[in-house]
DNA sequence: CGTGCGGTTGAAGTAGGTCAAAGGGTGTGG
DNA sequence: CCACACCCTTTGACCTACTTCAACCGCACG
C-alpha cells in the first residue's frame, strides 16, 4: 500500500476528474499529488466525517469509495443533497464558510487526502491551472445540486430514481468507475429515498418497475444500465448540468 | 439617476452584503463601485436575462429589484431553483462553466451591473477582500441550494413555503429591504408553485392556512411577518445555512 | 442459532394534484 | 368611458401518486 506505485494510482481518479475540467499542467499535477499523499486518511463504512457545526479547516479529496452530504431535520426526517463520488474534492471550498451547515457520511470504505487549509491556499496559489480547475469543480457541483432541485421538485418516481442513476452513471464515467454499462452502486434502497425525496417503499417498487422495462439490473451493489438512451429518456436526461467539456 | 450621489446609494445593497460575508478594504470598495457604475444595466418585468444554453462571458450584480433562475423540463414543467435579491452577485462564478445551464428572469424591473469576465478578474486580482466576499457569496448560494433541497425533498407544504418566507426574510435584512416586520414581495403563487414544487392551487390553500393562523400577511406583493418565532417553528427554520455571520 | 439490516409485499390512508369555473384588478383599445 | 382581455387569485369536486403501517423474507455476521 505503500509503494511509490500504488500511491500513484490512487491519486489518478482526482487528476482525472480536474484534468476533465481544466487541462492541468505537469507541474500543478506534481504538486497535487505530493500534497494529496501528505495527507492520506482512511474511513470504514457508515461513519461521519463532518456533522453539521463542525468548524471546517481542511478540504477533502477522495481518492476511493463513496460518501454523501446529508441534512437531518429535528424530528429525524433525512435529506441527502448530493452523493461525493471518487475523485469529487468535498468542501474544496466550503471551508470559506467555516462551519459546516450539513454532514457528510461514508457509504464505503473511503480513502481520501486531508489537506489543511493552508496547504491548499498554497497549492491553488502555486499553480493557477489547479486553481482554476478546482473553482470550476465547485461550480459544478453547484449545477448539479440545482439540477437535484429540478429532479426533486418536479419529476415524478420513476424519473426522479431513472436521473438520478443517469447522473451518477455520467459523473462515474470520466473518472474511469463504469466497466462496460455497468459500475458498482453502494447506495442501499433507504439511502436512495432519502436522496430523491420519496419513502423506502416507494423507491422499491419504482426499481422494480425500471427493472420490469429492462431499463436497468440492480443486485449485489451492482447497477448494470440495460438501455442507457431509454433510461435517459424515461428521466428526461440530458447531461448539459455536468459541464463535462472543458471549461474556463 | 446619473448623480454622483445616486449611483453611490445604488451599489450600497452589493456592499452591505459583501461586506457582512468578509470586511471589504476601503480599496475594495471604491474599485467595486467603480465597475459598477462602468456597467450599469437595466431589464423590465418578466424578461429573461439568460437562457439555457447560452454563453457566459460577464458577471451580473444586482443593485435592485428580484430575479429566478429556472429550469424548464419539455414538456414546460417549470423549477425555480433560487431567487436573486438585491445585493446578490448572480454568476459570481457560474461564468467560469462557460454555458448557461439554467435561466434567469426578472420578477420585478431590475438594474443591475453587467460586468464583463476579464472587468472582473482584474478586480478580484487587485483586492484581496473582494475576492474572498466574492467567493463567500458563491459558497453561501450553494447552502441555500441544499437547504432548497432538503426544503423540497423532505418538508410538506406548509412547512415548505413558510420556509421558502423565512429564507427571503432572513436573506432581506443583511441589505436593508426589511421594513419592520414587512417586505416587498413581488413573487406570485405561481413562482412560489414553481419554487416549492408544489401546484398553485396548493401554494394558494398553504397560503391561507398560514394567513388563518395568524402568522403572516400577504397582500398587494406585501409580505407581513406577524409572527416571525411561529413562522421559523413550523418551518423547522434555523438560519444556520445562510452563514450571515463573517467568515473565511 | 439468534439478531439485525436491507429488501419486498399488501392493504389502507392522505397530502397534494388536476380540472374547471368564477372573481377581482388593471391595462388597453374602441 | 366603457368593454374586453389578461393575469393572478380563489373555490369546489374529484382523483391519484405516494406514504404509512405492518409483516415477512433472505442473508450476513457474531
Amino acid at each position: 500500500m505503500h509503494s511509490p506505485a500504488l500511491e500513484g494510482n490512487l491519486a489518478q481518479p482526482v487528476i482525472r476528474r480536474l484534468d476533465a475540467l481544466r487541462q492541468l499542467s505537469e507541474r500543478g499535477i506534481a504538486l497535487l499529488q505530493r500534497a494529496i499523499l501528505e495527507g492520506l486518511q482512511r474511513a470504514g463504512q457508515g461513519e461521519d466525517l463532518a456533522n453539521e457545526g463542525d468548524p471546517v479547516d481542511s478540504v477533502r479529496i477522495i481518492l476511493s469509495g463513496w460518501l454523501c452530504r446529508f441534512k437531518t431535520l429535528e424530528d429525524g426526517r433525512r435529506q441527502i443533497t448530493s452523493f461525493i463520488l471518487p475523485g469529487d474534492a468535498c468542501d474544496a471550498c466550503v471551508y470559506l464558510l467555516s462551519v459546516m451547515d450539513h454532514s457528510i457520511g461514508t457509504l464505503t470504505p473511503v480513502i481520501y487526502a486531508d489537506i489543511k487549509r493552508p496547504v491548499f491556499e498554497r497549492l491553488l496559489a502555486a499553480d493557477q491551472s489547479l486553481a482554476q480547475a478546482f473553482w470550476c469543480e465547485t461550480m459544478v457541483n453547484s449545477a448539479i445540486q440545482r439540477e437535484w432541485t429540478v429532479n426533486i421538485g418536479r419529476r415524478i418516481a420513476l424519473e426522479r430514481v431513472a436521473h438520478l442513476l443517469c447522473e451518477i452513471h455520467e459523473r462515474l464515467r470520466p473518472v474511469g468507475m463504469i466497466d462496460g454499462d455497468s459500475c458498482a452502486f453502494p447506495v442501499t434502497q433507504i439511502d436512495l429515498a432519502d436522496a430523491t425525496g420519496l419513502s423506502v417503499v416507494h423507491v422499491n417498487r419504482t426499481l422494480q418497475e425500471l427493472r420490469a422495462s429492462r431499463l436497468i439490473t440492480l443486485r449485489d451493489r451492482t447497477l448494470t444500465i440495460m438501455d442507457l438512451r431509454g433510461l435517459q429518456n424515461i428521466a428526461l436526461f440530458t447531461a448539459d448540468y455536468l459541464h463535462t467539456k472543458r471549461c474556463g
